[in-house]
DNA sequence: CAACTGTTCTAATAGTCATAGAACAGTTGT
DNA sequence: ACAACTGTTCTATGACTATTAGAACAGTTG
């Protein structure tokens, strides 16, 4: 399980690690039922803070992706499955976007504005 | 030329402006040569700050989709066209995605970690 | 029991968002 | 030439967010 990050990002550290592990989940490199690594070990690894982690699996859990308890450390759901369904389609919006030259952010923002 | 923005969203007024004009060139209701309301206008009715449209204003023309000077305004150009022919995709993806109960914020985080 | 897990709390710093007001400098139509 | 428009630039301020830091708490696991 590896936790990417780009610190020169305009996106906050908290949302680009939430984002690899829906990216993650997305591709069907994370299943329903697989641990995410300890919030600990992945601020450590990642050089950030504790907080900054935990944040992100906040985010994640709001989400319904991911199961958290004390102790247990946090737990995949059976709610990436749209994701993986998703995966194909958003591939292929990206490739297409790529070739136009547009941008993430455009792109990103764009399909943000079109779910009014 | 109307531009939406909900105050209630998390999302800047300035990323809200600029993804609305955005969303109006992909559905074609802007083409290029079109002129956009000055941002006095705009920040008028409303009812934010002149600044806060000019930032919409310059992120649009650092993606290339607007040209500005002082004394014409704003208007639309031809890098507008990538994104009409994108707006079948986007729309189908984002009905998909609705139909799988997934939120906005949530798509447009893995379109754009998808980028990569 | 020891070592792990997330949870909660206070605190400080740096940065962003939005506001406000003023002055500046091109462009347009009269 | 002039008035009225346009975006540009500047300083300033208050509210909020992101990130860091350290400590203590409370379940879970072996």
């Amino acid at each position: 399980m590896l936790i990417r990050v780009d610190p020169a990002s305009e996106t906050p550290i908290f949302a680009q690690v939430a984002a690899s592990v829906r990216a993650d989940a997305a591709a069907g490199r994370l299943r329903a039922g697989d641990k995410l690594p300890s919030a600990r070990e992945v601020a450590a690894s990642l050089g950030v803070n504790l907080h900054t982690v935990l944040r992100a699996y906040q985010s994640l859990r709001e989400e319904g992706l991911v199961d958290m308890r004390r102790g247990r450390g946090a737990v995949v759901t059976e709610a990436v499955e749209p994701l993986a369904q998703l995966h194909h389609d958003v591939a292929t919006l990206v490739a297409r976007a790529k070739e136009l030259g547009l941008s993430p952010d455009t792109l990103a923002a764009l399909v943000k504005e079109t779910y009014r």
